[in-house]
DNA sequence: CGAAGTGTTGAAGCAAATCAATTTTCGTGG
DNA sequence: CCACGAAAATTGATTTGCTTCAACACTTCG
């Protein structure tokens, strides 16, 4: 199914706000976002898609897409139409695994509302980073609890609805408290507890099997 | 199929969180809310629900619901059990409603993303106001564009993510600009153009009918 | 009538935004 | 391979939107 490929730059839009959509995307490589623009030039990125994810959970009912989708790194895409994945439901069991994505995907959207609404600056980031960090091992793009952030500073301040200054102040507390080491874009967690407890992160929202949690915690891949 | 009636009272838990969820409610009267609570104490409501709506859009998979439920007004619910709903989405075509209902939600939620992330206090409030202005509307509970809120100030202030004082005095500084009216819980909206420039508000992202659209904004039903 | 919950007000403090450079990194072409 | 320009990261100074604290008033209801 996933034969249509396609690669887009960073920071290149995919789909606009609004733009009539015939078609779903696979992640493969790189990461992308779903984002709102506000009329007064803001911009609010609503979630982060890494590779593995589906662009939109709404495969089965065709509508407006209502947010833009945009690459966040260079980005590698695979298009699947909606006739195809219609098919496939009926063929193999894929509305389950829609069904999932979509479980997924709203968990970590309201855990995101919960951050913009309750968390401190320095909380947020920490639990993006604690996210990211669950995530990217999902996906084995963690090695000994370090990641690479394909993404700018002004991208994570219009994830966390703060500014850049603050973002990079916000970082370089992080740094500072020991909790994590950066060179480049290389990330890594040096006191995964303590990021944690920092962050006010819990991984249950994720619904993952508490022995691939272990896991995760243990070795970091 | 909705039988098993059942009330609670304002500020009462439905579920609290991670409970194991056996069955799925429809609200009937009353508002409700979906929310989660922080180790600090902090807390944030994710969603509100109003009559016709549903607690978890997840019927058809069964899990661990990650957030709480919660009335924020008296409220009266319809429980259904997840069989029923099986059964019902095999008989009736009760899946593609099912599918319309997470649509909305997903929707409402990423707005509510922006809001925390993008929107001042008072376009928050405004565009909280809107968005309420339209979900009663379709629900025949707005007269001349004037409706009641059920919830107190500090309900809000978990919505938006603010203090209560400072949910207060935005609410006194929509007054004072002439946008809405308040008497008690009977809020009227005065302006709904300016309410919904203040609010950065676009109805785009709740998929409605122009013609629904259009007799909300004309008469306020 | 009193108590609890809700709404309102004022003063003070602080987290984060804004403004404005400056430095560093990085990609690209000469 | 270096030079250049642009993007990204960093820093300092200042401002502000919102929180916090603390008191007080109003409403509702047993």
């Amino acid at each position: 199914m996933l034969t249509r490929i396609q690669s887009y730059g960073a920071r290149g839009d995919i789909l606009a706000e609004g733009e009539k959509q015939k078609s779903i995307y696979v992640v493969l490589q790189g990461w992308a976002c779903r984002f709102k623009l506000l009329p007064n030039g803001k911009q609010q990125i609503v979630s982060i898609l890494l590779p593995g994810d589906l662009s939109e959970p709404f495969g089965v009912t065709p509508h407006f897409i209502e947010n833009g989708f945009s690459a966040l790194t260079p980005v590698t895409l695979a298009r699947v139409s909606l006739e195809d994945i219609r098919e496939a439901s009926v063929r193999d069991n894929i509305s389950t695994a829609l069904w999932w994505d979509l479980l997924f995907t709203t968990a970590l959207e309201r855990q995101h509302i919960v951050s913009l609404g309750r968390r401190t600056a320095l909380e947020r980031l920490a639990h993006l980073l604690c996210e990211l960090h669950v995530r990217l091992s999902l996906v084995g793009q963690v090695k000994e609890h370090g990641f690479e952030i394909g993404v700018t500073q002004t991208d994570i301040a219009d994830i966390l609805g703060l500014s850049t200054v603050h973002v990079n102040r916000s970082l370089q507390d992080l740094r500072a408290s020991g909790l994590i080491s950066q060179e480049g874009r290389w990330v890594k967690i040096l006191d995964l507890t303590g990021l944690r407890e920092e962050a006010l992160f819990d991984p249950a929202y994720m619904h993952l099997d508490p022995d691939v949690l272990d896991a995760i915690d243990g070795l970091g891949v």
